[in-house]
DNA sequence: ACTGGCACTCGCTACAGTCGAGTGCCAGAG
DNA sequence: CTCTGGCACTCGACTGTAGCGAGTGCCAGT
């Protein structure tokens, strides 16, 4: 931040404001008639040159105006933009748009949907994580004498479900047994928690029992923990094309098969602590594919607990107070939602 | 059909095939010389002139080779392909991939991917309608003295949720007796077959259980028919830049909104009898948004009774065979899979 | 009925020339 | 020391022209 001085840092942030609104690089001449500087043309130049050279903007040839770099936005979001605090009219939409969701999947969904249209922006939702929830209910449901599927209930509202091959048949009652055995045990522990007591099961189950057992902990380990492989909800993608190509530097491919990538991702949405708000910019991202391309994510979840990520992800050159400020609202609208349930 | 003798229609197929694995307009010279047609370029162009006549390929401007019209393609789908065998690579590729599914939703998962990958295009997969299925098992899980988690499960393996807000609290005894209830008289049902057994279920139901009855007949209701908004896989959406933005006349936009349309998408992927494989070329789907594209459908399930859809989108300039071939030999697998379980 | 030849069309590419936005630098004023 | 006005310069965008070549339609001949 060296010999940054107040007036080129309001230059640099009225390059960012104007090249956002107009996706054409900014000159000087241009900048003084949109915004009030009070100096001439000339001593814009010179300040930015400095930014120049200071590696917060560039130009893309000789004689053409000045183009922020990923640097340049990195320092605009981190002090230079405003907060742009919502309109009435939007934080309706949101709580109309979310108060008719009927359940977990469609708060999901509608979110994720709301999300992209908000910021016309391509935009993520990660489903409620189950590690932080408790078990409800496990249910136990036979379809032969070697099969069973088992139904996992959560407490944040959220079922899963998984075969289970016994090794042997085993008869209706044994079942019914195995049912209440696991329930007595399970039910409302944290599913972060509940390895070692599965583990516990086997060993304290009646002889009879334990080959069936054994079977269904395993299934079990992998429903409640490794289970891991958190689903994703998607939407905006067509969005994309809202730069005419001009935004991802010609090609959407590499965007389109990065968000085609469940890990990808999660990698992108998770990691956030709660009211956090993480903005990654163009290479920040660790991900080649998306060199071009910005995301801004957060955390959400009743109070202060965390039960998943939601983010959009957009051109490096893309209105970030706009989008911080609506990726923070929904996400707080959620979580209080999810706190009445 | 007319005058279109056999070499005419030869012409037509060696244009489509050409120009499928070309992408540019074919010429008559070029024509001879890949084909063995056994006539001069000077004939071709009669035929082309009879072809174009027709409807059957145009040009895109004078003093350019010829391009397939919709109606060529149909022609060509209808009566020239020849079948192309999967090879064998392919059908172990299938097995393979399918083989390691560990439930339903995985299944639908890997199928999806799967087709993209064979298909280089863009797959969508209808999860297995519920209606075909029937109930195996109904569970009622007291979140709280007047709140219910009904949980249903087919036998196709699926589970849905649904949250019941009782209208006064109720004893858990009673729950437990709604839940017999509930199960004696449904389970084994089809699950449209249910309707008319659900307003029985109130009609038949002691006094003391009406209210909460009749609250939990609606939600029954909604989750065994009404909840027919199926939900749908997607995958390979960066398949679409494939052709540089030369397919799909240059904007990716139309296609990517309307695959954002579940709506949509189960109008393409629906509606297909058992075994029965369905090309919509161009306008043939009624979509306006895919005038650029062709879908290639059919219907998947165990036997002949039919659980959903699959299908893939492409531009219209696509390898028909070779889709039909991979589409066919999929759907064929998945449906064996279904039948084992 | 097919073929070879020929004139014609027209999109594509290359090239030269002009225009103008935007720059860097410098000398002078405050 | 900072700012300003002026000026020469750069270089991409656009325009117009010319030549090339793929491909066609037509016609006369076998």
């Amino acid at each position: 931040m060296l010999g940054l001085d107040d007036r080129k840092l309001a230059v640099l942030r009225a390059i960012v404001e104007d090249y956002v609104a107009t996706q054409e690089p900014v000159g000087s001449k241009a900048l003084v008639e949109r915004h009030q500087l009070g100096v001439s043309p000339a001593t814009v130049r010179n300040d930015m040159a400095v930014l120049e050279e200071e590696g917060y903007i560039r130009q893309p040839h000789t004689s053409a105006g000045r183009v922020p770099t990923d640097r340049g936005y990195r320092l605009f979001v981190d002090r230079l933009s405003r907060v742009k605090p919502l309109s009435p009219a939007e934080r309706r939409a949101i709580e109309r748009f979310l108060a008719g969701a009927v359940d977990l999947d469609d708060v999901v969904h509608r979110t994720v949907r709301l999300l992209a249209q908000l910021t016309r922006q391509v935009a993520v939702v990660q489903y409620p994580s189950l590690a932080r929830s408790r078990v409800r209910h496990l249910e136990l449901v036979p379809i032969s004498t070697t099969r069973l599927t088992l139904v996992m209930i959560a407490d944040t509202g959220r079922v899963e479900q998984r075969l289970v091959e016994l090794p042997a048949p085993i008869p209706a009652d044994d079942v019914l047994e195995l049912r209440r055995t696991v329930n007595e045990k399970l039910v409302g522990i944290q599913l972060s928690e509940t390895p070692p007591l599965v583990q516990a099961l086997i060993d304290e189950c009646p002889p009879h029992l334990r080959p069936a057992m054994t079977t269904l902990s395993t299934v079990l380990l992998e429903t409640l923990v490794e289970r891991h492989e958190e689903r994703i909800a998607l939407a905006g993608t067509a969005n994309l094309t809202r730069g005419g190509l001009l935004d991802f530097q010609g090609s959407l491919r590499p965007i389109l098969e990065a968000l085609e990538e469940e890990v990808v991702l999660l990698k992108l949405i998770g990691e956030v602590e709660p009211s956090t708000l993480r903005v990654r910019i163009g290479d920040e991202n660790q991900i080649d594919n998306l060199r071009a391309a910005s995301v801004v994510s957060t955390g959400y979840g009743p109070g202060a607990t965390i039960l998943g990520g939601m983010g959009v992800l957009g051109p490096t050159r893309m209105d970030y107070p706009g989008t911080i400020a609506t990726v923070r609202a929904v996400a707080r609208y959620v979580g209080e939602l999810l706190a009445q349930n």
